[in-house]
DNA sequence: GAGTTTGTAACTTTGCTTGTTGCATAAGGT
DNA sequence: ACCTTATGCAACAAGCAAAGTTACAAACTC
C-alpha cells in the first residue's frame, strides 16, 4: 500500500512560500512538487479554508500565507488535508456479527489508538518554524544545494 | 486510501482454527472471510514460512496451528503477514535533493518512529490467548451469535 | 479588452489489491 | 490402480482510489 504523501507535500510547499517574496502561483509550486497544477489547487483549497493560505485570481496573483510558520502546527496541516487516515493496517470489516472478529478489532483498535494518540500530540508540538529551522541547519552545511533546481523527486 | 486487513483476518482465522475440531481447509476458511481459497492460500503461506501454521494435502488435509495461541502475540503474526507499513501517510519521496523537504521529512520520520515503536512493542505484550478470552468473555454475554452463521462482513 | 491565474467538473491514467481460472502436485479412500 | 480431495502456484482479470489531464468558466490586473 502506498503513502499518501499530502501532508508532507504541503508541508514542503509552506516552508518554500514562507522563503518565496510575493504570491506564488499554482504552477510555480506544481513545478516544486513536480506535479501539476491542478491538484496543487485541490489540495491547497482544504488550507485555504482553514485560514492557512490565501489564494488570488488574475495578473499577480497565486498563493501566499496568511500567518506564520511559528503559528502552523503539524498538526494543524495535518487537519486542514482532510486528517487522511493515519494507518495503513486496520480490521478487515467495520461491523462484524462474528464475536471472534469482534474480539481482534477491539485488540487492535486499543494498540492503533494509543500510538495514534502519541503520534497526534507530537504533531501538535511541532511547528512549521521548527522545521524551517532545521532547513537552515542544513543549508548552512551544504549552501550548494540551496535551490530547488528543478529536479524535484523522480520517485 | 484503504485499509490493509491482512492482520486482522489472519487474527481472526487463527483463533477459529484453535476452536476447530482438526483441519480447516482452504475452502472453510475462505467462507469465514468471504473471500476465496486461493486468497487464503496466499496469505497463509506466510505464516506457515515462519512456523506458526502447517499444511497438509489431499483428503482430510487442510490448515492446522503449530502452537497454542499463547505461544502467538500480535507481533509475531504481524511480522508473519510481511510487516506491511503501519502508517498510511509518510514522505512524498524518499531521497529528496531539496533541503526543505529533507527537514520535512526528518520531523516526520521521528514522530513516525516513535509512535511505530510504541505501537510493536504494544503487539509485543498481546497473545492471541488474550484475544480469545476476551472472546470467551462475549460469548458469555451474547451466547446467541456464537457461530459464524455464514454471514461474515458484507462491507 | 487582453492576458493571467484560480475554481471546478469531467474524464483518463496508473498502481495496487483482490478475485478468478487453470493446471500441476500430493495424499487418502476404495 | 483409480478417483476424489486438497494444497501450490502462476497468470490473468476486475475493482478501486489517488493522481494526472483536459476543458472551460470566473475573476482580477494592466
Amino acid at each position: 500500500m502506498r503513502y499518501d504523501g499530502r501532508l508532507s507535500r504541503m508541508l514542503h510547499v509552506l516552508i518554500h512560500m514562507a522563503r518565496h517574496k510575493g504570491a506564488a502561483t499554482s504552477d510555480l509550486i506544481a513545478q516544486m512538487l513536480n506535479t501539476n497544477p491542478v491538484v496543487v489547487r485541490r489540495t491547497m483549497a482544504g488550507l485555504r479554508e482553514k485560514g492557512y493560505v490565501h489564494s488570488e485570481k488574475g495578473h499577480g496573483g497565486g498563493w501566499t500565507l496568511s500567518r506564520g510558520l511559528e503559528e502552523m502546527t503539524l498538526l494543524d496541516i495535518y487537519r486542514a488535508v482532510g486528517e487522511p487516515p493515519v494507518f495503513a493496517v486496520g480490521p478487515a470489516c467495520d461491523r462484524p456479527e462474528c464475536l471472534v472478529e469482534q474480539a481482534v478489532n477491539s485488540a487492535l483498535a486499543d494498540a492503533f489508538a494509543e500510538a495514534e494518540r502519541l503520534l497526534l500530540e507530537r504533531f501538535a508540538h511541532v511547528t512549521l518554524a521548527d522545521i524551517a529551522a532545521d532547513f537552515d541547519n542544513r543549508m548552512a552545511r551544504h549552501p550548494a544545494l540551496a535551490g530547488h533546481a528543478g529536479s524535484g523527486c523522480a520517485s
